[in-house]
DNA sequence: TTACATTTGCAACATTGTTACAAATATAGC
DNA sequence: GCTATATTTGTAACAATGTTGCAAATGTAA
């Protein structure tokens, strides 16, 4: 964790490396309120100003779904402040976790009356360990 | 617009009928402060529970795009709670409006290792209007 | 180990969203 | 058109979420 903050420059503080350790310990996306009940010392302001950190060094990135808790998951290592992800966020209804699915560079839409950069995918369906369960 | 209030089975009132025509009159999605500043009388309080009520009953949908203000665009006739759209969010990167594009069913991602039922995308481009321009 | 830069926590505040309740308005039946 | 009933509106009060200034604490580099 300590070398993830090194690498893009910022210091390394316990509570950073607490977040972090949190949210790259899950497969799937967490939720603010799950990081705060797992933190070993819980602060709302420093939690605030943490995840707004890691977000714009490309360390994590926020899946906001419209009327649902904010949550975070890891970014790829080559990640910047623009987070151009194009992969699916994929709600399981069975589980209800919500994770990040890469999509294949041909799945990119390419409607000709359009011109598509980037794009960010929310999805409702069945992910990989409750399909193969 | 008092037809769509009365084929959802929602009383008409000036500030519904109001509210609808703002949304209805824009292509593209519109942000709640923008609904504020054309609405003949603005009460905060009453506009969050009408936006409540309408998206309750299929007439629009929020876009929520992770740290913007949320947005509301209508929904198909069809559409009810579940506001299973699978069409894009393009928000234009020349200006900034963000749309709704519908997208073919066979644009639908069907990664074998998932079952995908509905999605959502957020995409970053150009939107036709600018496109043509 | 020291000096400097950064981060943290507190306080105070701004914004956004929710609820209870009485007054106002819309709807349905006559 | 008028009345009774149901729904909606606006006020107030509050809860939750997000932001900023500043001094104390901590991390980093020399």
């Amino acid at each position: 964790m300590e070398s993830i903050l090194k690498k893009k420059k910022i210091s390394e503080t316990p509570f950073r490396i607490n977040v972090l350790e949190i949210i790259n310990s899950s497969n799937t996306a967490v939720a603010m309120s799950h990081i705060e009940n797992n933190l070993d010392k819980y602060n709302r302001i420093t939690l605030y100003r943490t995840l707004k950190t890691f977000t714009k060094k490309g360390i994590i990135h926020p899946i906001q779904i419209a009327g649902k808790e904010i949550m975070y998951a890891m970014c790829e290592d080559s990640c910047g402040a623009e987070h151009q992800h194009n992969h699916l966020h994929l709600e399981c209804k069975k589980c209800k976790t919500v994770s990040c699915v890469d999509v294949a560079e041909n799945m990119m839409p390419n409607l000709s009356a359009y011109q598509i950069d980037s794009f960010e995918v929310y999805a409702k369906g069945i992910c990989t360990t409750c399909k193969s369960a």
